[in-house]
DNA sequence: TGTACATCAGTGAACGCGCGTTCACTGATGTAC
DNA sequence: TGTACATCAGTGAACGCGCGTTCACTGATGTAC
């Protein structure tokens, strides 16, 4: 009977979910040097080498928190791409959903933009969900740009075959100063959480989401996208 | 005598300071969360519990290094403050001086603008070192700003109270507008430098220096500083 | 439908290791007279 | 200059705890015939 198979198998779901739970509850108490797979273990009534059977090794779970935290990241801004109409608004409700997603989740934020993980390296498999904000704010530009409603940024000289490599890269459809402005709006964007998130703005930004409704504009505009552009 | 005094005090500051420098050793390894006292001894070839003599707690060894850290790279910026001449120069310097010994110090970068560690809670005695180079890109725009030489960005009316409270609190004698904006670049920067130090920029930036001055002279822009303005 | 067999989740003990902190102590250095 | 005393750096044992990973195992679930 199929039916016993699937009961196994979603058993097995069920219990690698409630694994991955319980990491991401400690990783809020001990941070992702110190998650531990016996503590995991002991909060689920399991004996610690049980988990072995769902992953490899610690690293291995890590592996799927960081995986996990990077599509959630990416769903959030995703959804708020699609309820936006024009991309100037587009650019802001994604910086804004990376924002909010961030407070809600500061240990995973912590995880995946916060300090390397020491001894832990990150396989390629964390590259695909790791662009999707990325690629999202492209997408925003290539909008805009085939729109007719993109400025093209400033861009010294020197810059210029180094602007038209990454735009080679990553978009070679969009002129190279755009390119170069969108890949330093991309960094600017995770200082802004950053700080908020790890208490560097603490006596000194109080109004915390008008500041960032702000600044998210000036990265917009840093783009050369401008509000009211279609 | 007192030279015998002094050479009981001097052996107390060389100890310290091994101590101290082979913590930062271990940071590198380890990772601030897993910062081992016991490590740190055997190192030294000294017993766990004479470290109790120089420091109280394993935590305030952590305080320790993140106060020298922060003014390791206070210094690091002031020196590139005095040596450039005019303000929109300076600006470019201060940010090259924080990615220069960010890159130099990866590990002392990561504690103290990388993720929290978990459990320990910075002092108030961490707040003057900390502050010192929001305190140079503050002055620098004061210079420009008493020299004519500085734009006022724009801002939005909703955020107006909340720009003169910052202005009020920070530089009182700085626009509104242009405190927004130096807040704003001020996270920003360490934005560019984190995605640099923490891997994001693999495979997307080449010549990240490139690019990275290039941003800091956008930067320097939002804020309202002109490249040859005095 | 019933039986023999294979799969595999979870157990419990063990390996070899690490940690922060306390405490009573030794012995060298420094101070006061 | 010499002596008695105080200071304090460093020792070594102990407390009570934690970790990742391996391994032989039990027993329930699932599969093939």
């Amino acid at each position: 009977m199929s039916t016993a198979h699937g009961a196994r198998a979603r058993a097995r779901i069920e219990v690698t979910a409630a694994i991955k739970d319980e990491a991401r509850r400690q990783l809020a108490a001990e941070g992702a040097a110190r998650l531990s797979l016996r503590a995991v273990a002991r909060e689920l009534g399991m004996v610690s080498s049980a988990l072995y059977r769902y992953f490899p090794s610690r690293d291995d779970l890590l592996t799927a928190l960081i995986i996990d935290a990077y599509d959630s990241l990416g769903e959030s801004a995703e959804a708020a791409h699609q309820a936006s109409a024009d991309p100037y608004a587009r650019w802001i409700a994604v910086c804004a959903a990376v924002r909010g997603w961030a407070l809600d989740h500061p240990h995973e934020y912590a995880l995946i933009y916060g300090s390397p993980v020491p001894g832990y390296t990150a396989p390629d498999t964390t590259v695909p969900p790791a662009a999707r904000v990325g690629l999202l704010l492209i997408g925003i530009a290539r909008d805009a740009h085939e729109g007719q409603g993109l400025d093209r940024p400033a861009l010294p000289a020197d810059l210029r075959p180094e602007a038209e490599r990454m735009a080679a890269d990553l978009a070679p459809d969009l002129p190279p100063e755009t390119v170069t402005a969108l890949v330093a709006a991309w960094a600017q964007l995770y200082g802004l959480v950053g700080f908020e998130l790890f208490g560097q703005f603490n006596r000194v930004v109080e109004d915390r989401e008008g500041f960032f409704r702000h600044a998210a504009g000036q990265l917009a505009e840093g783009v050369g996208l401008m509000p009211g552009s279609v």
